[in-house]
This record gives structure tokens, sequence and C-alpha cells, in this order.
DNA sequence: CTGTTAGCGCATTCAC
DNA sequence: GTGAATGCGCTAACAG
């Protein structure tokens, strides 16, 4: 609790003028090798701290920041993960922040290079990246770093990369808690049937497929690999999933529980609410509009949430932090909690908000 | 994303200079009615917003804070709390606070009163109050209340007193959380222990009964009420514990899930992983050590988080937004989020920063 | 190499 | 009632 040193009160001490110690601080040329030490020590001593703001304030400059991304509708994990970014650019409104979004199709590596190419000319002092596509991500990336621009990863995180910093979740460890959970939820003879929808390559695939992995690994485990049964269904057109899911569920009565490993668990819970196929507990992935209906509902019985709004909000302050001090984090990589959200917990994550 | 308007700019365009801008900012007197109407319109008009930080730089002014709490070992509960106090702290490091703690027993009134008694010697600017007592309670918000001290409630709040906000979880919440998990976990025609602790007339029995009625309010609508058992045991003293849980287990075969009201879970953790009982699911609250150590080695299921940093954090948040700006927020009661963890998403809510 | 100075957005005091 | 002037902690340009 100690009264924070001031750079005037710092310079008193150290005999020199607030401009060397502004200096030192930024290390700056100019200083000779003795003022240099004597001023870092007594920094040191005292546990000088910058004020961040003030210091804000008085650089006065103004940072463009790029974001690409999916486009999303309302309600969908990146647009969740937009929300964010603008509620930490309001907090930081003392920093004239200029933004620009160039959003594109998932679906459609085509779609994805024209933004990606947008990016350079915008001449941005930082980008923030929600990757897709393994070629055009990695072609981005390498002119940014010729360029000296930082950027960062929001959702996935690319191999081969110098990101600033990553925010993903551990996505093999929340397969594990859908195993975890069901697991404990569905009867030692009943079965689990992980359904995989039929999809492109791309992150959303992945993001799947590694959380397939934790699952699998889960139940090696635990010994409980025989209750699982895997479908591959094509979820994308809605006409054919009804007779897909009717025809799983007639054939399997033994099903007690099923696990969606994407966003798309509402497809099942609406199908099940629909039916009034009871008794059968649904776990999928990501606060959507959609999942949260069947939540309330008791269509769906867990969902797993991923903090998108955080990762933006932090994608963000980073940023900022690199930009104005140049402080990195130790480890460039950083997971997310995964929240398991029940119809009973859900009202406090709908009010989460990321910042305070 | 357009640049935010500066006092400097308001006051030109209003035809005034930034002194008398300063005055409707702060609904301070001495400016004619038609400046003042004028010069409203055009904050409103703009969307005009204080930038906190340089006015704090400005304000200079040090503020003193006193927090009386429970007393906690590391890991527990409180502790968790003050650690999102400092945090708090520390990211407002620019504004000179000054802090002090007044830890008392939470198992005797007396010295809670001792310590209460305390604060107004202290002459805080506000107080973040962790309440234990009612009559305690009572006398030292009337106290500052009278003095116009503005206060905070952590944890628990209590009626007829006029906190500035009380941040708490959902008790019942948290109860039909456990109800939930533990019904969807055992067997239809297994049992569930509701272990009630034997306890004085403090805070913790008030959360542990508001969340026993959540739990059997949700057994009630879900029509399982005769799934329960209703145990109370003396968990106080460790030398009876271990007979008492055996008779327990032993005299009920058909008890497949456990829940524990408090923050003493790993008691029964402890008990089972020692007899080496397999298959009974416990839920309990709080992610102190020694519950954490149970749900690493899998004899306690699941724990309820009520997220005391992050409490800890919004109380000091909270405090300074009024103190700076006389800024309320509109309904002071604010509920948290109530994380549902297991061993599986264990590590992300350990460190979990409240701040960022 | 180092000190001085102007200025960032804001709050406040003191003249007018 | 109002404006001008000063200062908060910090940065950066400039002068020596």
């Amino acid at each position: 609790m100690a009264k924070q040193a001031t750079i005037t009160e710092i310079a008193k001490r150290a005999g020199v003028s607030i401009g060397t110690v502004d200096r030192v601080l930024h290390n700056r040329s100019g200083v000779s090798k003795k003022s240099r030490e004597k001023i870092q020590a007594i920094l040191d001593e005292v546990g000088y701290k910058i004020n961040l703001h003030t210091s804000a304030v008085a650089l006065r400059k103004e940072y463009r920041i790029v974001i690409s991304v999916p486009e999303a509708s309302e309600g969908e994990y990146w647009d969740s993960l937009l929300k964010g970014i603008s509620q930490a650019m309001e907090e930081y409104s003392d920093i004239h922040i200029i933004c620009d979004t160039l959003a594109y199709d998932q679906f459609d590596p085509a779609s994805c290079r024209e933004a990606f190419s947008k990016v350079a000319g915008l001449n941005p002092d930082a980008v923030i990246i929600g990757p897709t596509f393994d070629r055009e991500t990695h072609d981005l990336c390498s002119k940014l770093d010729e360029n000296g621009v930082p950027y960062i990863f929001v959702d996935t995180t690319f191999p081969d990369t110098n990101p600033l910093a990553a925010f993903t979740a551990d996505q093999p460890a929340g397969g594990s808690i859908i195993g975890s959970l069901l697991c404990s939820m569905v009867g030692k003879d009943d079965r689990i049937a992980l359904i995989l929808s039929k999809s492109g390559e791309n992150v959303k695939a992945q993001n799947a497929e590694q959380r397939r992995q934790g699952l699998l690994q889960y139940m090696a485990q635990t010994s409980s690999s025989g209750r699982l049964i895997e479908v591959e269904l094509d979820l994308g057109s809605p006409s054919s999933t009804h007779g897909q899911l009717a025809s799983l569920f007639g054939s399997h009565p033994e099903i007690k529980g099923v696990c969606i490993l994407n966003s798309r668990g509402h497809i099942v819970g609406e199908f099940l609410r629909n039916e009034g196929i009871p008794n059968i507990k649904v776990v999928a992935f990501d606060l959507t509009d959609r999942n949260i209906r069947c939540l309330e509902d008791g269509s769906i019985f867990a969902l797993i949430c991923q903090r998108p709004e955080r990762q933006g909000f932090l994608a963000v302050t980073t940023l900022l932090e690199y930009l104005l001090y140049r402080r990195k984090s130790l480890n460039p990589h950083i997971l997310m909690p995964l929240d398991i959200v029940l119809r009973e917990n859900l009202p406090y994550y709908q009010t989460t908000d990321p910042g305070v």
C-alpha cells in the first residue's frame, strides 16, 4: 500500500532530470551507463510501476487495428467474440483506436483470401485474426511478420506462425468434460451417441476433431469406449436431418446420451423436443441463441462455453499492452476456461460482462 | 469508432470555456441555465464520456478503504476474495488508495463486534464488509449510514441496510445446480444424501440453508424428493466424523450421491477415498485447497465455485467508480455466476485472473 | 549525454 | 457566471 513513486521522485533521488528517467524506462539510447545503472537501481528498489493511463494520455497516438474473423449472425460464436472486442474498445476509449473489421465466409477459402488480402492495405498497427484456412492464414502471417505487424489469434492457433498471443479453448479438455458428464449420467448399459457432422476442411472441423480426440481419450482411460457409438450425419440440410435422426434413435433405443462437438447441438435438441423423446441427455458446445433455447426447455442438458467475449476482450487488451509498452505475455498461448452451463446457472453466463 | 470528444472540443462547440463544461459535468453550481442546457445538449449529442483515467490523475485524491471480513487460511474462500481485492488495487495503482483490513473470527460474535467497532476510527472513505452476524452488521451499517460512508457487501447481503452494492452468489440456484447434477447422475432407485453440518447461527449456515431450499425446491419440482436423505452430522470434530460417516454409508448402501452445502465437502471425499468406497458422486462448494485435492483424485466429482476473487475485484472497482464519479449501478445486488468445476476444467479456474 | 519545455485531458483555484 | 492559469504523471521534441 506504499504510495506509488512518480517519475519526478525517481529523478530527484537519482539526481537527474525526468527526461533521463524516461529514457531508461523506455530503453531508449542516449544515457550514460552510470546514470542508467543508478536509475535502474532506484527503479527496482522502490518497485516503480509506470502509470499506464497517464502515459497513454501523453502518447496521444492513434492505433489502427484490423480484425478479420468469420462473419456470423447475432448470438453466434464470432458475434459474441466481436462483442468482447467492442467492450474492450470502450474501456480503452481514452486511447484513440481506429478499428476496421473484415469478415469472411468461413466455408469459402476464396472469401477468406480476399479479406486477408485487404488487411495490409489498411496499414494496421496490429491485427486480430480469427483463422480458418491453413494456407490463407499462413500467407497472411508471413506478410505481417515481414512488415513487423503484431497479430493475435483468437479461437484457434496455427503452428509455424509468430503471433503475439493466441487465445483458444483447450479443445481436447472440452471433449473430456463432455465424456465425464455423459458417463456419469447415463447408465452402465446405456449408450452414448457421438454425432459428427459432415463438413469441410475448416477450423470448425478442426476444433470438433480435437474435442473428439479428448473425448475418445477420456473414454479409453475410463474403460468406457464400448459405451460410445459414433455416427456421422449430414446436419447441413434440414430436410434430411429429421430422417437421419429418427432412424438413429429408432434403431438405437439404448442411446441415452448424445454429444455434438460443435455448436449445432440445437438440431438434436429440437428434434428430441418435437418428437417428445424423453430421458436423453444432450451435451453440446457454445451458448448460441438456439442452443440456449434448448437448454431452457430442457432438450439440451449442458452446454460447454468457451467464453468468446472474453477471448475478444483479452485480444484487445493484450494488443494494446504491446502497442503502448511493448509488453508481451510470457506464454503466448492462453487457454480459456471451459464453463459448464446448465439451465440452472445459465442466467449468469448470459449477462457476463467480459471486462468487469 | 468515432473519436472521443474532449472537454475542450465541447467547450469550443458551446462557445464557452472548459471550466464551464467541467461545472456541468460535475453538476456544480455557478452556471447559467442557458449555458447549462446548451452544453448538456452537445454532451448528449456527441455522447461524451469522461476519461476515467486522466480525470483520476487530475484529482490526485487519496482514498481510504477499510475491509472487514472473516479471517481465513491460505486458499480458503475469504482468502481468495482478498486476493481479488489486491488485484483490483494493483490495477488502480494510479489512484492513491490506502487500505486497512480488519479480520475477525467468523465463529465469534465478540471478535466481529470488536473489528467492526474499529472501522469508524480509521476514518474510511468507503468500506467493504464480509458480513456474518446479523446484529453486529446492522450496528455497523447504521453507523456508516449516519456518517454517509458508502459500503459494499461481499458474499452475503442483509435486509434493512443500504449498501452501495452487494456481490453475492445466487445460493438457491447453487442448490438447484447440485440437484440437477446429482439427479442426472445417480440411478432412479439410488439415494442422494444431503449432509448438513451442525454449526452456529452465522452466515455460513445461512448460505447453506439457502442452498438447501434451492435443492429441495428442485427435487420437489422434478418429483424426486423421495430420492433425498437428509442427515445432520457434526463435521466439526474430526474424531467422531469418521464414525458418523461410516455408519451412514454402512447402513445406507443405496446412497450413490452426496451433497455438502458448504466448503467442507473434502471431509466426505477424504473419507470415501480412505475407505476405498467407489461409485459415490460427491458434489460440494468452493475451490478450497483441500476440496481441490479431492476433485483431482476423483473423490469429489464436482465443485460449485462462487468466484470469490471476482467478488473482491468488483467490490473495489465499484467502490472506486462511486468515490471518483458518484456512479452507482442501477441494481445494487449483483449475483455472481456459479461455475461448475470438474476435474477436467479445474486448471482454468485455478489460474483465473479476476481482472484481466 | 542531459535538462528543459510544451502538451495530453481533466479538475480546480482565482481573478474578472 | 465565466475564463484563464496551474498542475497531475508522463512523453517527446528540442536545445545545449
